[in-house]
DNA sequence: CGGTATCCCTGAGGATACTG
DNA sequence: CAGTATCCTCAGGGATACCG
């Protein structure tokens, strides 16, 4: 009963998770523009955590045919799936927020 | 933008705090049935992650006022209202489960 | 541009023993 | 029963340099 929970946490650990999958809900970018886009990210964790994204299907790696080769990210259906669970977790991280200042 | 999804996340974090959480969901519980109830945790952890909860106000310890005193924990409003996080992250799961094992 | 390869360090978490 | 205290391991992640 609890393991589906744990299933989705850990598909979604690592520090630059959610950053890139939130950037790559706004548009495609390639690598150097993500890590622009990202201020503090290594490019080693970046490839690292692409890597990571790509495998569990939440995102997907296009190589454009013609010279020169470029090489794109976007978002798949099923990472696109997680915008509910964003939503409740960005909802309920507000009122946590208010919840601790108010003490 | 991403801010509140990251405090959420970060409260959640830490391997047993879910687990925890959902236990107390059911009933309130002392320490060494929740240690009974979580197969793998150790005392020192359980000690720490029910820390962390209560520094979060997710839970509540309190202690019986007659001897022999006794401890128990129980989750607050404020854990309960993690109440739909905790469903969407458990139906996005379920979907991400079948989502890999089709591939 | 789009990454790898190395090296290193910290901190989360485990094992075990002990205490009031 | 309800935890603490100690010690230890290992993996996540940073810094830096390099490659096709």
């Amino acid at each position: 009963m609890i393991q589906p929970v744990t299933d989705a946490i850990y598909v979604l650990n690592g520090k630059w998770k959610l950053a890139i999958l939130i950037c790559l809900t706004f548009e495609n970018m390639r690598f150097r523009r993500l890590a622009d886009e990202i201020p503090q990210i290594t490019d080693r964790m970046l490839s690292k955590e692409l890597k990571e994204l790509e495998t569990n299907l939440l995102i997907r790696r296009t190589v454009s045919p013609a010279a020169p080769k470029r090489f794109e990210y976007s978002i798949t259906d099923h990472g696109k799936s997680l915008h509910n669970v964003v939503v409740e977790l960005h909802k309920w991280g507000l009122k946590h927020r208010e919840e601790i200042f108010k003490r």
